[in-house]
Order: C-alpha cells, then structure tokens, then sequence
DNA sequence: ATTTATACTGTATATTTTTACAGTATATAA
DNA sequence: TTATATACTGTAAAAATATACAGTATAAAT
C-alpha cells in the first residue's frame, strides 16, 4: 500500500471520523469546511489520490459515496475488501487502483493460507480442474511454489493460471483441459516469473 | 421501544443491508428500487416512521442522511461466522449444532445475493459443473427457485445437490456427471421439499 | 357510517452534491 | 531551466436527492 502525503492523511482521518459521527461519509464541501479548504475541488483531489492509492472507493456519480478500504486507525479490520484484478492478456496482475475491477469483503484468512487478491479466470484452459471462465481464485503472492501447485506465472507480457512442475532447466505450464497443450519453458533461453499460487477459489452462481 | 410494522421492518433491514454493502445509507429513490415502490415517498414516509419510533435517525437536508439508532440485527453483518454442514446421506441440513462442521468468517453478503449457510459437497454428480467432492456451497434458505437452478432438494430422507426443472407434475433433479442418471419424481406421488438454491461456492486449493 | 392508520402512486421543485474546467503558487527533481 | 508533483482557489453546470403536496386504496376501529 502506497505512503500518503500529509493533507491525503488529514483528509482520510476526516472522512473516518466523521463517519464515526454521524454515521454516513461527508460531502466534498463538509470536508473543505473541517479542514479549512475553501474550494471543494480540494477535498476532491486528495479523494482521487486516496482511492488510488488504494484507502477508499469512490461510488461516481453516488452523493457521499465514499467508503473506506483501508483504514488509518489500527484498529482490527475483520472483513477486509480484497481487490479483484482481471487476468489480463498483457502484463504483470498488479494491485494499482485501475487494475481493480471490485472488492469484495472477505475474511483473507477463511482459505487454509492467507491471500492478496483475487483473479478473474479467462478462458477455459483448467475447466477440467473445475476452475471456469469468471470464477475468482485467490491468489497468495509469493515464489515459494511446489509441482502440482496452481500457479500465476508471467512469461514475457503473458499471464497465465496454470499447474506447476519443474524438471533442471526447465518449466511445465500444464492446463487442465484435453484442448490445450503444457507450455514448456528452458529457463535457460526464457524468463519465467512466479507471480503467486492459488489457496482457493470462489464462483457466483 | 414501539413495535415496527411489517413494513417498517423491511425498510430498516434494506438501510441496514444497504449500509453493510457500500459503507453509505441509500437515498429514498434506492430504498423503493430495493423494496419495489414506485414512489420515493414510500420511502420517506417509511423513514419518518422509524425516526418517529426511535430506530434511526434523520439528518434533514443531507442527501444519505440516514444513520442507525437501534439495529434491528441481533448479530454483526461483516466478518460473521457462517456454518459448514456436512450433505449427509439422511435427512435435512438443518442448522442444529451437532451438522456445523466448522464456521468460516466471511461475509454473507460476498456472492451476488445473500446466503444462509455452506453445504459440503459430497459424491462427484456435480463434477461437470464444476463442482467438486468437498467444495463448499453457499446455500440461501428458499423455496423460490427457477428451472435451471442449483438447488437442494429433499426427497423422504435423501438430500441432493443439482440441477432443477419442473414441468407440471413431474420434477427433475438433473446431475452434471454422465455417469450419473437424472432423479424423475411425479409429485402426485412424491412429496419433494426445496431446502434452498446455490448462489456460490469456494474451495480450497 | 365515519374516522383513522397503513401503505402506497405520481409530480414537482428547491437544494445538495458531484465533478469538470481554468487558474495560481510552491517545492523538488531532471 | 523546465518539468513534475503537491496543494490549493474559484466558478459553473449537470446530476442526484430530499421533500412537499395532492391523490388513491384498503382494512380496522369507533
């Protein structure tokens, strides 16, 4: 989570004590006034800021539509909101604000391991390991994985949610669908990068 | 405390439910969409009420302005405990202490509606769909299902995961698992009892 | 038979609120 | 020296929202 400049802090303590107040977030202007800004356009920058970098989302269009992801204060968050990023063609799957699709309140404990966020499945290539197109797998970002793990590697600008099995110098990428073939990697001639594995997996029906 | 009507109650549950979801109160005009009124002063009258009585307050002039003052929930909305029940051979998944496996904390409201508990799945009739042995589905308490829906159904002491479709006096209870043959029941002959329909499911890798 | 409470529809308007655009000022980095 | 980021002011228009008013309908109470 990115650092906040001073005035980004003010204006999120604002906005969590003032729903602690009243019980509803406060307007653009309410904020200006608690804070001695005399335009609304003020408030209005540091909550763009804020919602990038990831401490509260904006419902456009919604008046008062703030709600906070993250809070400031250090007080216990039970059900945080864990992001959910596409699994986009291109790119590494990360946690930037215009990655996130939604979030969805969860405990990021209720798999057997903690996760970071969740990925939106594309395609069919794991159909045959009950893993469909839009279900959401939750993803623990680490290069710690074994063979046989469902894993999100990266290669070249490729993301990818496959099973894990390495041989020496080389990398099996193996789908769970008759109607594709495992990508092989020779580490020594191409890059791989293990982006995270999977601790589970959730579907809307 | 005075007594809330029919109602009154809904509309209070539907703020609670509302604020719970996005961290702000709904505007009349959502509460009416919710609840199916037609006239956003449904809604307002409905609130006057339940300020009247004591359960919410009303800041006057401020759009969203609602705030809870006595919540009808007897229990926390985020980060609850939701039960695990085992789909036993015999008999309905009731939620009777000795059926609760384990609880997991997550949010009731995470998948696109609501639900009550998990159901355990047992057996591979489902696998097509990728549902598998030991996945967890999230089950809403209701007999309002359609054709098509992943539904629990109890026929005398067996209870079932699949798919549903009526047709006149006949019933259907359709696997996904070729190895597995479609339930026909004649209803004029069978009593069969809806326990509720699938609105999601998770499982741990 | 008439009132009273509940439960709405439908319309209209004043007010609140978001949000875009055009600027200003200052400090820091390239 | 020229960007670039932070941190605002000031204005205005469009959209969202609260809320008043005038009705309709129904069931229960008086």
């Amino acid at each position: 989570m990115k650092e906040l400049t001073k005035q980004q802090s003010k204006v999120l303590a604002c906005v969590e004590v003032y729903l602690n107040k009243t019980g509803f977030p406060p307007t653009r202007a309410e904020i200006c006034k608690e804070l001695g800004f005399k335009s609304p356009n003020a408030a209005e920058m540091h909550l763009r800021a804020l919602e990038k970098k990831g401490y509260i989302s904006i419902q456009s269009g919604s008046s008062r539509g703030i709600s906070i992801v993250k809070s400031q204060q250090s007080f216990e968050q039970i059900g945080e909101q864990m992001p959910v990023i596409g699994l986009v063609a291109a790119g590494s799957p990360t946690l930037a604000e215009e990655n996130i699709e939604k979030r969805i309140s969860c405990d990021p404990n209720m798999f057997s391991d903690s996760f970071d966020y969740f990925l939106k499945v594309k395609g069919l290539s794991m159909i045959e390991a009950g893993i469909h197109e839009d279900d959401l797998v939750a993803i623990k970002k680490t290069t710690d994985v074994k063979n046989g793990d469902l894993v999100v590697v990266r290669l070249e600008d490729e993301v990818t949610l496959k099973y894990f099995k390495k041989t020496n110098h080389s990398l099996e990428l193996i789908p769970a669908n008759k109607d594709f073939s495992t990508i092989e990697v020779d580490l020594r001639e191409q890059e791989a990068f293990v982006e995270g594995k999977s601790v589970g997996l959730i579907r809307t029906h």
